[in-house]
DNA sequence: ATCCCTTTTTGACTTTAGTCAATGGATTTG
DNA sequence: CAAATCCATTGACTAAAGTCAAAAAGGGAT
């Protein structure tokens, strides 16, 4: 098991000592997802949480045959952090891999256990929590407030492994536009 | 001090007796906001939380002469549960009392002092942040997934008392329209 | 290399929202 | 009461994205 990353990434926000390190890492399983393959599939409750060790997925919503990409999940993110009232009405949504994906994954409420004996971890937790409603309210705001050409290249610009790793329809889709919408963005870029 | 309306909000969420709701209670201020006075100012922090226990407000950023709202707050509803990193960025960001409100506020720092005492108030504080990212990303699903039409008619049957309380100029900035179009939305509607 | 399949690009046209300017209504103010 | 102000509506036009269909470009697989 490859941990080194996950390990940059914790240390990132908390103090963590080899051995705290240690105990902590045999509380995860490997898995690993084969392009196409889902971790979260309709109707399904986040059980889990997952640390993206290696791949991309896109975490999207299927409504009347369209199919709206809310993120991509790329190396060293987090997934699912949040506790349950946020996934209770996600039916249809899915965190599918792009490519062939290796994550690390613990069930939510172990997370939430360990939480209660480690003020570290306690404070990684709403670290996260607080990150990733942070970058959620950026995200809306240039929904709201962007065109689909600035969208474009703020994603050039703030996210270019995205672009490079992700097909373009996928893109149109998490940009809210279509296809051919995106391709003619580019040209005149 | 009114105080009937948050021991409402807050025992839908978590079990409370009155004498503890009584030493709770003793830690807020009351402040009154006239119409068009702002609770955060542009460039500040949000160094406190606040509930809304009567009157209406708006949450906006100001970019390049324009305005766009994210939220409205109406009595019942918390204001600023998140902790620091959210707001950081939000050098823009205000809320303004659209009418005379009434606020019940409290200094952040006090509020994670307290939840460090009470099981009760981090199981609300918890309870808060989910409910909260889950509204967000639900209303970043409708902005990408849905026209314009369709989330006015989303709050129409979900938010009638937006509708009616608030000019319809500050409904097309919360949908991210002008207000010409939402003139013609509703005559076509 | 060729074939097949998927993705991207292009073109012509439609639909939708934005823009600008003018009008009409309502409310406030002198 | 009239004037002024603010907001909502309407009309004519422009700009932008969607739609549909076809062509071009990649990317494997045999």
């Amino acid at each position: 098991m490859q941990l080194d990353l996950i390990k940059k990434e914790l240390r990132k926000v908390i103090s963590l000592d080899d051995e705290m390190f240690q105990d902590f890492s045999k509380l995860f399983r490997t898995i690993r997802l084969e392009k196409g393959e889902f971790w979260i599939k309709e109707g399904r409750r986040a059980n889990y949480i997952g640390f993206v060790n290696g791949g991309i997925l896109r975490q999207y919503v299927q409504q009347e045959g369209e199919e709206f990409i809310q993120n991509f999940y790329v190396s060293g993110d987090f997934m699912g952090l949040f506790a349950s009232p946020v996934e209770e009405r996600n039916k249809t949504l899915r965190i599918q891999a792009i490519e062939v994906c290796e994550l690390l994954v613990m069930p939510y409420e172990r997370l939430k256990c360990l939480i209660g004996f480690s003020k570290n971890l306690e404070q990684f937790s709403s670290h996260w929590q607080a990150q990733k409603y942070s970058e959620l309210d950026q995200m809306y705001f240039r929904l709201l407030a962007h065109t689909p050409e600035q969208r474009y290249k703020w994603l050039l610009s703030h996210k270019p492994e995205i672009i490079n790793q992700v097909p373009q329809y996928y893109i149109a889709q998490y940009l809210g536009i279509k296809p051919e919408t995106l391709s003619r963005i580019k040209k005149r870029a």
